[in-house]
RNA sequence: GCCGCGUUGGUCAAGGGGUUAAGACGCCUCCCUUUCACGGAGGAAUCACGGGUUCGAAUCCCGUACGUGGUACCA
């Protein structure tokens, strides 16, 4: 096993949005993969055709392009252990059930649903709220063990509908080592027989995972921690199959969980944050789920907080390059309990991303953004030059708007307030002048602009700091904004004439 | 109910027998800036509880509580 090639996959079911959760799984799939060397598959575990989403899996694709976190092998990205969708290699699980069977570690069960009912409701009671399909019960049932061979071949030739299921042993204690939880061990007698191929041919995901891990060949297998407890079903079918040798080492991966409990969609919609890599817009429900690429999160951003959301490199650092993580990731630092998610922190991620990265690696975004709003942007140099000076200002992407939005269209509305109280005809008196000034004014720079303005207050004896902030409120509209000569040296010498004057009348009127 | 997993400030967390129990987010105060930020300096706030073991326990052991996941022909 240790010479082997590191293989790890993530396998999602093409049933809705990708989570927060499920993308810190592809995450740290992917590092560990990267930093050994080895190959990253994407397989679709599309099994449940009742649960098939239209667009479903295009989407999990679009969003793993975003992050940036790019499989080797997928059914979109080819490979040599295909085909990757469950659903294409119904054929292949059959043959294993079947040998299951033969063996006598499987057998065949014939109970209808309505009959699967009945039992549980008969034999549910207080201290037992829900019955098992498991040792006590299994012949009480219509199953291959209860019913005569000859009978078991009639109902199979006659193509009875039927399941397969595991015939869990008595009594047998199923352990093994988790790369993060160390031991882990299980009472086969409290596990069900679990269905392994269901009635309709298909595998249900305790075969297919075993199976398909086996086939393509995973060392690796990352998932989430809520699968720990069907684990004995799956150690068991790696020792029946394939033997435990083969076995991938499983890590089983702490739940990120929200305000109350496990994270879900809900959480976001009612505290207001994304829980989706991108926009997911369900069309049989007509409802749309906000993602953080829209939410205005950089993808540098958000692979950084998932990835330091239950996992950290032991040093103060808090902000990773993908490349760091490749190089810093491992598995032993991975938390052991679930961590719950702050979107507060998010936000200081995204932040800090912002200012870490030249504009050039998210002006384009901010720009599209800017034209869905309606602004023009016609000159780039100008644009990248007005987002550099205001990106410390911006937490999230969509910030930009509010924070740049002025050096392409004049205010509207003006913080009067913060200038009216302390108005007087003095100021009105300077500004006049200073617009002639202005207009005079040879070089358009910034320090010019300030020099002339400080002259100027001080000829008429008021102090340049009582002026600054009404020009402020003149140019930009509001108490925000990097320096006001500076804006004034951008937006060009019309521009800041005509706000000028403008705003006169209005704080006059 | 049963089984599994977990438990260091509000949140993310370092620390794994002897520490003034790091750091970050958020919050508060101050400095910088006559805007808002950025930056800087401070502050409040923590080892779930109970028993052991030990000279000494946040750290090891056992209970309890709480949280969380599973208990489907869903993944």
């Amino acid at each position: 096993m240790a010479d082997k090639k590191v293989r790890v996959r993530f396998a999602p079911s093409p049933t809705g949005g990708l989570h927060l959760g499920g993308v810190r799984t592809v995450l740290y799939n992917y590092l560990f993969a990267k930093q050994l060397g080895g190959d990253f598959i994407v397989r679709i575990e599309d099994t449940d055709q009742t649960r098939f989403v239209e667009g479903a899996e295009a989407y999990i694709f679009k969003c793993l392009e975003w992050c940036g976190l790019l499989p080797d092998e997928s059914p979109v990205h080819g490979g040599q252990y295909g085909p990757y969708r469950q659903s294409e290699r119904k054929v292949l699980y059959k043959k294993y059930a079947e040998e299951l069977v033969a063996n006598g570690y499987a057998y065949y069960a014939f109970d209808t649903p309505e009959e699967l009912g009945k039992m549980r409701n008969d034999l549910k009671t207080d201290e037992n709220p829900s019955p098992q399909y498991d040792g006590n019960v299994r012949m009480k049932m219509r199953n291959s063990l209860t019913i005569a061979a000859a009978e078991t071949d009639r109902l199979l030739k006659e193509g009875t509908l039927h399941v397969v299921r595991i015939k869990m042993p008595d009594h047998e204690t199923i352990s093994f080592t988790d790369m993060i939880h160390q031991e882990v061990s299980f009472d086969s007698s409290v596990v069900d027989d679990k269905v392994l191929l269901k009635a309709d041919g298909m595998p249900t995901y305790h075969l297919a995972v075993v199976v398909d891990d086996y086939l393509m060949k995973i060392t690796h297998a990352f998932r989430g921690e809520e699968w720990l407890s069907s684990a004995p079903v799956h150690i068991l079918l790696w020792k029946y199959l394939f033997g435990l040798e083969n076995m991938p080492q499983w890590a089983h991966l702490p739940l990120i969980m929200g305000p109350s409990g496990k994270l879900s969609k809900r959480d976001g919609a009612k505290y207001g944050f994304p829980v989706f890599a991108m926009n997911w817009n369900d069309k049989s429900k007509n409802e749309l789920t906000e993602g953080f690429k829209e939410r205005g999160f950089l993808p540098e951003a958000f692979i950084n907080l998932l990835a330091v959301l239950g996992w950290n490199d032991g040093t103060e650092q808090e902000i990773f390059s993908l490349d760091e993580l490749i190089e810093k990731f491992s598995i032993d630092r991975v938390h052991k309990a679930g961590a719950k998610f702050d979107f507060e922190k998010a936000k200081w991620f995204n932040q800090e991303w912002i200012k870490k990265l030249g504009v050039e690696n998210y002006g384009l975004r901010v720009k599209e953004y800017f034209i869905s709003r309606g602004i023009e942007i016609t000159d780039d140099a100008y644009f990248n030059k007005v987002l550099e000076l205001v990106k410390d200002r911006c937490i999230l992407l969509t910030d930009f708007y509010e924070q740049a939005g002025y050096f392409f269209v004049a205010a509207s509305q003006w913080d009067t307030e913060a200038v009216k109280p302390k108005w007087t005809d003095g100021k009105t008196a300077f500004f006049n002048e200073f617009c002639g000034q202005l207009n005079a004014l040879a070089d358009w720079d910034t320090s010019s602009i300030e020099t002339i303005f400080k002259e100027l207050a001080a000829t008429h004896a008021i102090k340049p700091g009582e002026l600054q902030l009404p020009m402020r409120i003149m140019l930009v509209g509001g108490k925000f904004g990097p320096a006001v000569f500076e804006i004034a040296s951008l937006i060009g010498k019309e521009e800041t004439v005509a706000r000028i004057k403008k705003a006169l009348t209005i704080f006059n009127a």
